[in-house]
DNA sequence: TTGGATGCAAATACTTTGCACACGG
DNA sequence: CCGTGTGCAAAGTATTTGCATCCAA
């Protein structure tokens, strides 16, 4: 709260009663499912006001995306013949959603033991790096020119 | 190729292009840039073909999605001060695209060394574990029941 | 010939934006 | 009081679907 202040941004009766749904829960609500949650409480909260909430709280740092790159579905070739299919990783630039692949037989060898994967019938492992890319580096602390990240939406 | 007949698909020029422009890419393009793309070739090439063309390869086994869950944003609480912001790991059901929280130390220890992440300042490595839940499994073989998946959209 | 595939347009789903009014600090 | 937040409606973007026609098998 003090944290919501502090970046100028209000404390109202809507923002916190999105973020205590969001803190109660424990699977990873979308938007909607926040919104009917709360809206019991306050039934003339608007789906808008839980978009524009999230996003500043996320920009407070007090939320999180369980999905960077969720804005759009993105492809890879996955034939199990010809080598395009081998599992691999992704190195993901969190400024421009740049996707890169990352091979690495380490990161292949990982296993999850059973008591943690909770009866699930576990498919594939995959690590997501996430980071900066070089191009989006230069540009934060770049020549002169603007600050804001590149959006690929 | 044979693949496809052997699914029932029929192996026409759209099919083809689109699968080949998605073999041929290196990063990990969307419906609408391999649309672009193809459409150099197959200039009255629809968006609808490309999103219906990707769906059955994926539905094949040659073609899959980078992100899983990129249907809908989710989003956690991720104060620091308060444990829900540790950094953690996730058990995903690649059925009912539920997803469930996995703590594991060993996971959060992993480290990607420098020559890999091709100059990326690395923010987070996150682990997604995929797989089918106890209930989707339940239904799977089921007693009786339907065996189509259950979808959350 | 026949069932699947294509292209178009319309429909749907999710998210963002503009704006008038309300409210926290 | 001032600036931010809210709710509504409209706009925007991503994806899916219906349907007439077309083409691979």
């Amino acid at each position: 709260m003090a944290l919501l202040r502090a970046r100028g941004l209000a404390v109202t009766e809507q923002r916190l009663a999105i973020f205590a749904a969001l803190a109660a829960s424990r699977d990873h609500p979308t938007a909607e499912q926040l919104f009917l949650a709360v809206r019991e409480k306050l039934p003339n909260l608007s789906l808008a006001t839980v978009y524009k909430n999230l996003e500043a709280l996320r920009a407070a740092g007090a939320v999180s995306d369980v999905n960077t790159l969720h804005e759009q579905g993105r492809y890879e070739a996955a034939l199990p013949g010809t080598g395009a299919g081998r599992p691999h990783h992704h190195l993901v630039c969190v400024s421009c959603k740049k996707v890169i692949d990352l091979h690495d037989a380490r990161l292949d060898a990982l296993r999850v033991s059973p008591q943690e994967t909770q009866g699930f019938e576990v498919r594939a492992v995959r690590v997501q790096v996430e980071g900066i890319c070089p191009a989006c580096r230069a540009r934060a602390k770049g020549p002169s020119g603007s600050r804001k990240p590149v959006s690929r939406r």
